[in-house]
DNA sequence: AATCCATTTCGATACTTATCGAATTAAATT
DNA sequence: AATTTAATTCGATAAGTATCGAAATGGATT
């Protein structure tokens, strides 16, 4: 599930840093491995397993022998890329909502609950929509008037307010007649 | 001391990873942190400590807070540099070159010296061939009847053994005359 | 077919480390 | 100086995993 953090964990550990060492220079069979390492046949097998399922080794039969060699591709794209910002922010991506929309308002909302400022960020943004929607029934149909209103309490740029709401989604408008309401 | 084996360790961990994810986006103190992972501040600063043990993070005081920010160089650097073939191949360096061969000793070499049996694995009767040519003195000459005597400490049939001594070209023999002698 | 051998799988154990709560430290505001 | 607040350190515990030995698996050789 998540490629970064099994890249990593397959090369946190110093005997597996020494197979992949010794894969570089030429194929070993897992009996040969063990007896270099100074392991068990159990252990490595337990250790190329683990490499194996990142992709990095693979094996192939030689008669009695299970041959393991190195995919040098592999590690070379796999540790020049799977670390970049991009990839890394990625592991973000199941961080709790809740906590991460209390954090905003928490930085963000006045005690009388009104907004310190927009923030620019677009998930900061987006927490602060949430907290503010709620102002509004779900269902119910306002005029432009009236959202203006209910916003005015969090921030003086309703315009930017009422764009962003419906830019994210959080709130519907009719076509022409100037109708707003949440679903 | 390894810095490939400290490195890998510190982005093998999930919370370690989401913080480097949250940390690419914008610095965070670590209450901050904690209230974003769900985990309470003792976890987080232990996590931080790693992270900067490897220079990843770095923290600058500001009023009551510690911000920790990305060291995003370092982190380039070290993930396309730190995991090149070159640098495996140093978790290499201490491994006992005749791990290999002391194994094979081991399995085959009684405690009087002689041989338990004969390998058949052509890998591991060199090994054992290497053993038991140390028998014989560089440069000195031996007719066949010594050579079975020194070989028949290790095993009755020494005339395999003196076979495949020559097979590995451990010794060398001279055509007619049936002379013996080691490099 | 029967046997042999390296490898893998499984169950148990030991070691490492992530996590928490409590105590301590450090810094800034009062 | 006293107090407050965040961060770190420490001790204990829980979770994860490296390691081993024994048993099972799967090819290859006889």
């Amino acid at each position: 599930m998540n490629q970064i953090l099994d890249f990593a964990k397959a090369l946190a550990d110093a005997n597996r840093l020494k197979i992949v060492g010794l894969l570089v220079q030429q194929p070993y069979s897992v009996e040969e491995l063990a007896a270099l390492l100074n392991l068990k046949a159990s252990t490595v097998s337990h250790h190329l397993s683990k490499l194996s399922q990142v992709g990095l080794v693979n094996a192939k039969t030689e008669s009695y022998y299970n041959v393991y060699q190195l995919d040098e591709k592999a590690l070379e794209n796999k540790s020049k890329s799977l670390f970049s910002q991009e990839n890394l922010s990625a592991s973000v991506a199941d961080i709790d909502a809740d906590a991460y929309d209390n954090k905003v308002l928490k930085d963000y909302v006045k005690k009388d609950g009104s907004l310190k400022t927009i923030p620019a960020q677009q998930k900061k943004l987006e927490a602060i929509l949430r907290y503010i929607v709620k102002s509004f029934k779900v269902g119910k149909r306002y005029t432009e008037k009236q959202v203006n209103e209910i916003l005015s309490k969090y921030h003086e740029d309703t315009a930017s307010l009422r764009r962003e709401l419906i830019g994210f989604k959080l709130m519907k408008r009719e076509g022409g007649g100037g109708e707003y309401w949440r679903e």
